[in-house]
DNA sequence: TAGATTGTTAATCGATTAACAATC
DNA sequence: TAGATTGTTAATCGATTAACAATC
C-alpha cells in the first residue's frame, strides 16, 4: 500500500463513506460518483477523492467508483478484516448496553469477555459474552492477546483501572469514561466517546442559535421603530 | 458579548477547558496558566487565548486566569445555564443507560419525559422520568416547548422519528442511532454520537501502528542481512 | 468518438502557533 | 520595580477546494 500521512479529519471520514456506500449498496446502487459521496456528507468532490488519494487509487476516470470494490478497499483501510480482540472493563449500564446492542462483529472486533467487581454481575452472561472477576484482568491479559479495551467503568474508577490494563499490556482504548485517561501524548491509542462533552457542543450551537435569532428581532425592532 | 465566528474547533475544545478547570477545582487550584490549559489539551498556550479571545477577555496579565470565575465563563458561553428542557425518544438498552447514568442536570439540560413504542415500557419510570407512549410526541410537543431531543430508537426507526419530530418543532437532535438523519446542510442541529465511527477509527489507528512497526521490523532485518 | 469523471497538482482558505507589546 | 503572563496581531502550517490533463 502507498504510504503517505493521513490526516485526522481523512481518518473520520472513511467511516462515514463506507456508511454511505453501505446504504447505497443496500438501494442495489453499483457505481458512486466522488461527487455523490461529496453531497452524502457535505463536502466537496475532490475532497472525496483527495482522500481516497492517501490510499491507492479505486476509481476509474469517466466511470466512477464501483461500490462493492471501493466498500472492501475502505474495510480493509480500516483494519475491519484484522479480526482484533477486545475486552470490555465495567459492565454497569453502558457496558451493558455496548455488550448487548453494539455490533462489534460488524466492526471486525471480537469480543472475547467482560470483567466487572460487582458480585452479581460476575458469572452472568450479555449476549454470549461471560462477565468475570476483574481482579483477574492481569492474569487474563497475561495469557491472551488482547488488542482493545473498551473502558466503561464509572469515572472514579477510569484512572485506576486504565492504569491496570496499560501496565498489563493494553495498547488501545475506547474510553467511554468522561474522563482523559492518559496524557496528550501517550503511546497508548485511546479514542473517548466523551458525551459530556457532544452534548455541550450541542447546547452551545443551541444558544449560538438563539442569540443569532434574538439580534435579527432587535434588528428588525430598531427599525420599525425609526 | 462580543462576536466573531467561532470555528468548530474552538468550540469543541470549551467542554474540555471546562472539564480541566473541574478537576483543577476539586483539588483546591484557583488559578491557572494558559501554559497549564494548553498542556492538558496538547495545545500551544496561544491556541487557549485564542480560543477565549473569540468570548471576551477572562484573564489577567502576569498572573493567569482565575479558575472559578473561567469556569462560570465558559459554563455560560456553553448555555449551561440556559436550563433547556429535553426529551428521550427510544428506551432500549442506550436510552435507558442514558436515563439511569447520565446527568443531564449537569449539564443545565431538564429531560422532561421518555417515550417509546413497547408496551411494557410505557408507563415505567427511569430516574425519575416516566415513558410516555411515542404515540402521544406530536400531541405533547404542541403543548410544551422542547428544546432538545435525544434521539435512541433502534437505526431501523431512526429516519421515521427524526421526521416526526422535527415536523412537530425540535430544533436539536442528540442522536445515538448511528444514522444521518438529516441533510448535510438541514437547519435542524444535530449533533450525532456515532459509535460505530469511532470505534472504525480507533481500528483504523490500531492498524496504522501495526503497519508501521511491522515496516520498522522488515528494514532491520534487510539491514542484517546485508 | 464525445462525455464523464477520475487522479493529482496548484490555489485558496482557515486553523494553529509564534511573537511581542501591554500590563498586572 | 522585575517577572510573569495575558491579549492580539502576524507568520506558519495544514486542510479544503479548484482546476485540468488523463483516460475510461
Amino acid at each position: 500500500m502507498r504510504y503517505k500521512r493521513v490526516s485526522n479529519n481523512t481518518v473520520r471520514r472513511l467511516p462515514k463513506y463506507l456508511r454511505k456506500l453501505n446504504e447505497l449498496a443496500q438501494n442495489g446502487a453499483t457505481r458512486v460518483s466522488s461527487a455523490e459521496l461529496g453531497a452524502a456528507l457535505g463536502c466537496a468532490p475532490s475532497q472525496v477523492r483527495h482522500d481516497l488519494d492517501n490510499f491507492g487509487t479505486f476509481g476509474m476516470q469517466g466511470y466512477g467508483y464501483d461500490i462493492a470494490e471501493l466498500r472492501s478497499h475502505i474495510s480493509r483501510i480500516l483494519g475491519m478484516d484484522r479480526s482484533y480482540n477486545a475486552i470490555l472493563v465495567g459492565c454497569g449500564n453502558i457496558g451493558q448496553s455496548l455488550l448487548c446492542n453494539f455490533n462489534f462483529e460488524e466492526h471486525g472486533v471480537k469480543l472475547e469477555a467482560a470483567f466487572d467487581v460487582n458480585r452479581k454481575l460476575i458469572g452472568q452472561q450479555f449476549n454470549g459474552v461471560s462477565v468475570l472477576d476483574a481482579s483477574c484482568l492481569p492474569g487474563y491479559l497475561a495469557q491472551r492477546k488482547i488488542d482493545i479495551a473498551v473502558l466503561s467503568v464509572p469515572k472514579e474508577a477510569a484512572l485506576d483501572t486504565a492504569q491496570v490494563i496499560i501496565t498489563n499490556g493494553i495498547r488501545a482504548i475506547w474510553n467511554f469514561t468522561n474522563t482523559e485517561v492518559v496524557e496528550p501524548n501517550s503511546t497508548v491509542l485511546v479514542e473517548n466517546v466523551h458525551l459530556s462533552d457532544s452534548l455541550l457542543a450541542l447546547s452551545y450551537y443551541f444558544a449560538e442559535n438563539e442569540d443569532a435569532q434574538r439580534s435579527r428581532q432587535n434588528r428588525m425592532r430598531s427599525r420599525q421603530a425609526t
